[in-house]
DNA sequence: TGATCATTATGGTCAAACCATTTAAATAAT
DNA sequence: ATTATTTAAATGGTTTGACCATAATGATCA
């Protein structure tokens, strides 16, 4: 472990200290789960402070390649990668309002479709079985009336991510994740469902695994991307 | 200023610290290009060390929302968001083999795809100009042959970014960019132009504006996508 | 007038100490 | 023997105060 680093350089060390770690994140020779060593044995590994050193940590800890912990047994420990730091970027460029929700809405909208279209050509009968499992515990909810609405929120998500898994892209599967962690942030307590919505709803989700089913590519994305501009009207009239 | 921030709470203080600069961020009080008080005296407001406020400094500029400069006149200056933070996303995930580059092109091909969809809905005649401007310019590229070939591709990415911009959503903009800032990290290097290819791809960037002019979404879809496609086999096959 | 140099404001780094948290081992109580 | 409590140790969190490095500005000199 020790002699994957050397002495950090002259300017900037902090960032020497990013890099050289950064790279032994990827190229593997140092994997998810793995625990740096001890920061004052690191002070000694690149001769540093503890104070530069530590800087270097926390702009790793913010890229999202390591995760630190207290007590003993504490430290950094190198992270698996998630959307957790793309849904914090949609998030910011929300917060400051360089991007809208509305325009966030539509953005969903279109990867939505496509993640459908390609989720229908690479559907495997096991992964039909799958959303048709789901629709199922949705239809549960849905006979539930209004009381159910929550809950099939939440199973409307699951398939629109098990959808996206389907299409075999995790790039798609990242991206997606994120929009809804920022649609959820700032919509879901707006929502307010009616007998219509309810129905309506849980006929978009029928008609998108058909659509699937049928391995029907154009209708995927056209039944979907109707079901998310739906959502997004409710969203829009409701906030108003 | 001074009176926007409180003395830090008790755990984790570096944290606290970033919330607050955050928030200040978030809400206008401090607008890109303002500059934050210099550490000595951000150390007296918010009662903490030199040390402990760096560590909230980087993780701050990390974040992509403050930017720090050296020297008299140096200090924290409040960035203006843009793609770089995403594309540095970007370029982890595929840094650490968590996507690979052919679902990198893929998904770049359905965003392309729906952009220049919008595209063509929205193309207001200005916005036609431009695009013609950028094809002339493309054209002269294109006669000079094989030589032309590096500002062609220089070109044609200027293309796609305008039509994203047509299509007017920052948050596609956004993306766009980060997509090409990987693509050309990884790619460039390995384009290899033949006639075939010149020609092949100029009559695209021909066609993708035809299509924009007509306002036909769907064919500026499918265009795009096609073009996008070819472009990510030769890349494929210049790879291996 | 233009080049060079000194000044100064500001970030960058270091050293050594002490505080806080968490796990695990040792001990005491039942 | 089992469980609860206490203690010890490993590790990150924070502080203080000093000194170094960089770059803009103004002073000095050719």
């Amino acid at each position: 472990m020790s002699a994957l680093f050397v002495q950090a350089s002259q300017n900037r060390i902090y960032q020497d200290i990013v890099e050289q770690v950064q790279s032994a994140i990827f190229d593997g020779s140092m994997r998810p789960g793995e625990k740096l060593p001890p920061e004052r044995e690191l002070v000694e590994v690149f001769k540093t402070s503890r104070p530069t050193l530590r800087e270097a940590l926390r702009t790793l800890e913010q890229k999202g390649l390591i995760e630190i912990r207290l007590g003993v047994k504490g430290g950094a420990y190198v992270r698996t990668p998630n959307s957790e730091l793309m849904a914090e970027n949609l998030g910011m460029l929300i917060k400051t309002q360089s991007v809208s929700l509305s325009h966030l809405a539509e953005f969903r909208e279109g990867i939505e479709g496509i993640v459908a279209g390609l989720a229908a050509e690479r559907a495997t009968s096991t992964d039909i079985a799958n959303l048709k499992k789901l629709v199922a515990e949705a239809k549960q909810h849905y006979d539930r009336d209004v009381e159910g609405w929550a809950d099939l929120v939440k199973v409307d998500e699951k398939l629109h991510l098990e959808i996206a898994k389907i299409a075999g892209n995790p790039l798609y599967s990242f991206v997606l994740h994120s929009i809804h962690l920022n649609i959820h942030r700032y919509f879901s307590k707006y929502l307010e469902p009616g007998k219509t919505q309810l129905e309506e709803n849980y006929q978009d989700l029928v008609q998108m695994v058909s659509a699937i089913e049928e391995h029907n590519s154009e209708s995927a994305t056209r039944v979907v991307r109707d079901h998310v501009s739906r959502f997004n009207k409710y969203m829009h009239n409701s906030v108003r």
